[in-house]
DNA sequence: CATGAATGAGACTTCATTCAT
DNA sequence: AATGAATGAAGTCTCATTCAT
C-alpha cells in the first residue's frame, strides 16, 4: 500500500511533466529549450527531472511516444466502428483532425520536430518511432481495406498515406492561420474529395 | 572584365557552398552539423564561409530560399502547360515529386528542419518564409482553378494542399524506405485518386 | 536559516571573484584577460563565473561599480570632518591617494581601461559610470566650497577636478616607477600648493 | 629625383594613413577599430596598410609618437619664451590645452588607450613610450625650473606633473559635455590657482 | 605596388548532466 | 527524494595577417 501510493504519485508526477514539457518543447523548439527552462515550468529543480527521465532526448522522445501510442488507440477505435468505406475515411478525418486539435502541442511537436527524430543517435530509438509509425499506418490501411472496393488502381496504403499527409498539411495551415481556415468545412470537403475525386461534379 | 570573372568566381563559389552545406544539413539536421563540417566538406575555411554568409542561420536559409524558388519557377512553368484539370493535376504530382526526387536533400531538409524554420528569432526571414510558402500554394491553386468543374463543393485551395500533403508523406515514405515504394505507381494512384476518389470502381 | 547560509556563501564568493579578476583585469588589460584565466586565477570553471555575472563586460563593470561606489563613501566621510579650507583640501588629497595606494588594482584598472568604458556600447552602463563620477566630484565641490574664500576667482569645481587630476598623475607616477616617488612628500607639497600656490615664496 | 618624388608620395600616403587612423582609432578605441574600417576610410585596401606598417600595433603607436613629438617641440618652443614663473605657467596651460584641443583625437586616443600603451606586450615600444614621457616632463620642469623662486618646498617636477594631471582632467571633461565648460576661463583660473593657490583671496 | 580572398587561432558563451548536501 | 552549484565540452564568429594574382 505505502508504496503503491508512492509508485502512484510518482507515475502522476511523470505525466505532470511529461505534459508541460510538451507545451515548451511545442512553444520553442528541442534546442531551444534548456532543462532549465522545463524544470521551472514544472515547478521542480533540474535534478528532479533527472530521475525520472535518463536525458533530454528521453524525456522528448517518451513524450512522442504516449502520444504516438494514445493517437493509435484512439484511431483504433474510431476505425472499428466503421461499416463501409465512406465511414472509415469519415472517421479517419475525424479522429486524427481531433486528436491534432485536441493535442495540438504534441502535433507541432511532431511537425517541427521531425529531424529530430529522423538524425537522433538513438538508433533504438530512431527505429522504434518509424516502426510505430508504419504500424500506425498499416492499421489504417488494414481497417479501410475491409471496405475498399474490388478493382480499385488505388491501394489502401496509397490511400491512408494520403488522407494522413493531406491531414498534416490543413492542420499545419490552421495552425498557423486559425481564423483563415474552417476546420469543419475543410473536413467534409476532405471526405467528399477521397470519395469521389475532383471530377465528380463535371 | 577583370571583376567579371571575379564576380563570376564568387558566385560559383557561393553555389558550391550552397550545394554541399544543404547535402550536409540534410544529412545530419542544423543543429548537429558544425560550420567546421561545412567548412571542411567545402574544402575550404571555415572563415571563408562568412565571407559569403552572415551567419550558419544565413546560410542555412539561403538554401531554402534558392531552392523553393526554383522549386516555384519549374511548377509555374508546369501547369501553365496544363489544359484541363486532369492534365493539372498529373502536372503538379508530376513535377512536384520530381523535383523532390531530383533535390532529395532539399526537400529532407525541409521536412527535417521545419521547426527551424518555425522557431527561428529572425522572424523576418520566418514571416518571409511562410509567405513564400503560401504564394505557392495560391500560385498552384489558381492554375488548377482554371480548370476546375464548376459546382464542386471542393475549393481549389484544399485541393491544392491535400494533393502537396500528400506528396510530402509520400515522399519522405520513399526516402525512407526506396525500395519498398514505386513512385511511378504511386504517382498514377494519385492522379487517379484526386481525380475520382476512391469509390469510381464500386 | 539554510538559505541564508547559502545566500552568504554566495555572497562570498561573488566578492571573491571580484577580487581576483579585478588584479588580473589590472595586470593584463580587459582585452587580453580571457575568461578562462580569470576562472583559473579564481579556482574555479569557465561555467561558474557566468552564474555570478551575464558576461565579461558585466563582471568587469561590476567590479568598477563596487569599487566607485566605495572611494565615494570614503571620501565622504572624510571631507564632513574637515573644518576649513586647508584640512579639506588636505583630507581629498590624503584619502584619495590613500584609496589609490590600497586598491591601486583598481587605479590601474580605471587608468588603463578609461577606452573600455567610454566606448562600451553598453551605453546604459556608460552614462551610469559618467553620472556617478560626475556626482562624485560634485560632492566633493560642495563639500570644499562650504570652506571658500570669498572672492576667489577660482570655482570650487575647478578646484576640484585640479586636485583629482593632480591625483592621478602623481599616483600613475608612483606605480610605474615607485621607488623614485617619495608619496608621503608629494601629499605635502600638493596641500601647500593649492593652497597657497607657487608664489607663495618669492 | 625619380625617387625622391617617390619617396615623397611615399611619405605622404604615409601620413595620410596616420590621420584618419587617428581619427578612427579615437572614435572606436583600439580594439574595436579593425584593420578593414581603417583601410576603408583611408581609401586603400588592407594590404596597403601594412605596405607602410609592420602591423595594427605599429600603426597604433606611430600615431602616438608622431603626435607625442610634435607637442613635445610646441610646448618646447612655447616655455623658451617665457621670462618669469608666470608666463611659464601660462604658456604650459595655454600651450598644451590648444594642442589637446586642435588634436582631440589624439588626446581621446591617449586617454583611452592608456592600457593598450601599458600593457603591450612589445616591452621596447613601451619603455620607449614611457621615457618620452618622461622626457616630457624633464623639459617642463627644467623650463619652469629656471624661473622658480628661491626656497620653495614645492618641486618643480611636482608642479610640472600637477598642472599636467589637471589639464588632462579638464580637457577630459571639456571633451564629455562641452557645453558646460568655459575652456578660456578654465585657463585663466588655472594660472592664478597654481601661482597663489586658493587662499590668495582670504 | 596594390588587392582582397583566404586563413585559422582564439575568445566568449551555453547548457546537459552530475553530485555533494 | 530533491536541489542547484559546478563542470567543461563544444560551437559560433571575428579579425590580424598573408600571399597569389
Amino acid at each position: 500500500m505505502q508504496s503503491e501510493k508512492k509508485e502512484a504519485r510518482r507515475e502522476q508526477k511523470r505525466r505532470d511533466i511529461l505534459q508541460r514539457a510538451e507545451q515548451i518543447f511545442a512553444r520553442q523548439g528541442f534546442h531551444s529549450t534548456t532543462m532549465e527552462a522545463v524544470a521551472e515550468e514544472c515547478g521542480w529543480s533540474k535534478g528532479a527531472l533527472y530521475l525520472h527521465f535518463e536525458s533530454k532526448e528521453d524525456l522528448f522522445f517518451s513524450i512522442i511516444i504516449e502520444k504516438v501510442d494514445q493517437l493509435g488507440r484512439t484511431l483504433e477505435d474510431a476505425l472499428e466502428q466503421a461499416e463501409d468505406i465512406e465511414q472509415g475515411i469519415a472517421a479517419l478525418i475525424q479522429t486524427q483532425f481531433d486528436f491534432f486539435v485536441s493535442n495540438n502541442d504534441f502535433f507541432q511537436l511532431v511537425v517541427s520536430e521531425q529531424g529530430k527524430i529522423l538524425h537522433t543517435s538513438d538508433t533504438g530509438m530512431r527505429e522504434s518511432l518509424i516502426q510505430k509509425q508504419h504500424q500506425h499506418l498499416e492499421m489504417i490501411s488494414l481497417a479501410l481495406s475491409k471496405h475498399f472496393p474490388e478493382g480499385s488502381p488505388i491501394q489502401a496504403l496509397t490511400l491512408s498515406r494520403s488522407i494522413l499527409g493531406s491531414i498534416n498539411i490543413h492542420t499545419l495551415s490552421w495552425l498557423l492561420a486559425p481564423l483563415t481556415i474552417d476546420l469543419e468545412q475543410i473536413k467534409n470537403e476532405l471526405t467528399e474529395l477521397y470519395l469521389y475525386g475532383v471530377k465528380r461534379h463535371v
